[in-house]
RNA sequence: GUGAGUAUAGCUCAGCCGGUUAGAGUAUCUGGUUGUGGCCCAGAAGGUCAUGGGUUCGAAUCCCAUUACUCACC
């Protein structure tokens, strides 16, 4: 894997890169789609190769290791074979997962233990087993093993698991170091920065990873209820803290002001389940703000979702089709709405690498934010 | 036609030996969702308790009649 860094916008932190994996070539910043279970939901692999133009997807060590299984995952010569994408993959290493999804788990020095979410079956996840999953899965860019704390976390807690998470971190590196690919592509690591709210344990926990060379770095336990000036602050801390060589990857965040503002302070990967998630909940986000697609105000709406976009969805359908499709509870609602959600965030990361290039970045993000944190409801009482 | 039963929110039903402002589920309407369970959470609106009469301090609840529907038998 080689990233480098093609131009930094004059006026801020953000920055244009390139991150190139055997799968294909990466333009950052960049947006992956959530693809938890092999895949990206309700979107097929067509629509998000042609239509939404994603670069990277990303899927979950926890939920692959558990269903299909490792084995399977071989058998069928890793993910990219299996789901029939052979652009660029990201596995989190089910760290989150695990103390997000499973309130049994005991974590021990070495590792975790856990309940299957689907079972109840006992097992154990270590760093050095969470690597051999990732080579079985074949991702061009695993993540380590780590300990995602809650929010609120006392300070106490937050050093003890910054610690282990840290402790971890030597042996991911060690297992990746002593392990091969399996399919003859060559696979990344990146190592991830915790420490909560506390800068001063953010900035350990960046020096005893940096120390270790990871191909790229993540900032983990952020967007967990905290405030948003605190997570801001701590964003904008953080990359201070981390290569400038290397890429940088704010995991799970998040809503569209969210990304842009975390560009702004030098962020150039991001994943979030919220186009998604909230697009199978009839919540679909437009250039003017976000509207709830489900309410009686689109009923007899007959323009597209967001008259600018070029999706799919908002070239061939209406917003009044799209809410009786989820009123009558019909698959293709979620289909349709996906497709919308992440053209829009992928559309959305590709301006941002423009306005970089051009040196106006956090002109055109202050106006973009400003129009995209609207109402559309509001927007049209104000007609 | 005879007998029995039912009637309470848009829908399916609780409540009925009389006693605060008649409830639930669902549907509807509004929010929420940040390293994904199409889940879930929160709030709102919604009633001439079939109709008419009676008993009673007080009736969705007890009595009578009417209407509609259901079932069984002719």
């Amino acid at each position: 894997m080689k990233f480098k860094v093609l131009h930094n916008d004059q006026n801020s932190k953000a920055r244009l890169g390139e991150l190139e994996t055997d799968h294909g070539i990466i333009n950052t910043p960049i947006f992956m789609p959530v693809g938890t279970q092999g895949t990206v939901k309700a979107v097929p692999n067509i629509f998000l190769k042609e239509d939404i133009k994603a670069e990277i997807i990303l899927s979950n060590t926890y939920h692959l290791y558990l269903r299909p299984g490792t084995e399977i995952l071989e058998s069928a010569g890793g993910l990219h074979q299996f789901m029939n994408w052979d652009k660029p993959i990201l596995t989190d290493s089910g760290g989150f997962q695990i103390f997000s999804l499973n309130e049994l788990r005991k974590l021990k020095r070495d590792g975790v233990e856990f309940s299957s979410h689907i079972d109840g079956s006992k097992h154990y996840f270590t760093p050095e087993k969470v690597i051999g999953i990732q080579r079985s899965i074949g991702s061009d860019i695993m993540m380590v093993l780590d300990e995602c704390t809650p929010y609120p976390c006392d300070y106490e807690y937050a050093k003890k698991s910054k610690d282990l998470t840290s402790r971890w971190a030597i042996l991911n590196k060690e297992a990746f170091e002593k392990t091969n690919p399996l399919y003859g592509k060559s696979q990344a690591l990146f190592g991830i920065i915790q420490g909560s709210v506390y800068k001063e344990l953010r900035e350990e926990s960046a020096r005893e990873l940096v120390d270790l060379d990871f191909n790229g770095y993540a900032i983990g336990g952020l967007a967990v209820g905290e405030p948003m000036e605190t997570m801001y602050d701590l964003v904008n801390f953080t990359t201070d803290m981390m290569p400038v060589n290397k890429p940088r990857y704010l995991m799970g965040v998040g809503r569209p002001e969210n990304i842009l503002e975390s560009i702004e302070r030098g962020v150039d990967m991001f994943d979030c389940v919220m186009p998604t998630r909230n697009a199978r909940n009839a919540y679909l986000f437009t250039k003017n703000g976000y509207l709830t697609i489900r309410n009686a105000t689109y009923k007899s709406d007959f323009r597209p979702i967001d008259e600018t976009c070029d999706c799919y969805t908002c070239k061939n359908f209406t917003r009044s089709y799209l809410r009786h499709l989820f009123i009558a509870k019909e698959i293709l609602a979620l289909e349709l709405a996906s497709i919308h959600n992440l053209k829009f965030y992928l559309n959305l990361v590709r301006e941002a690498r423009e306005h970089i290039k051009a040196n106006d970045f956090s002109i055109w993000k202050n106006d973009t934010i400003k129009k995209l944190t609207n109402n559309i409801k509001t927007n049209s009482e104000e007609k």
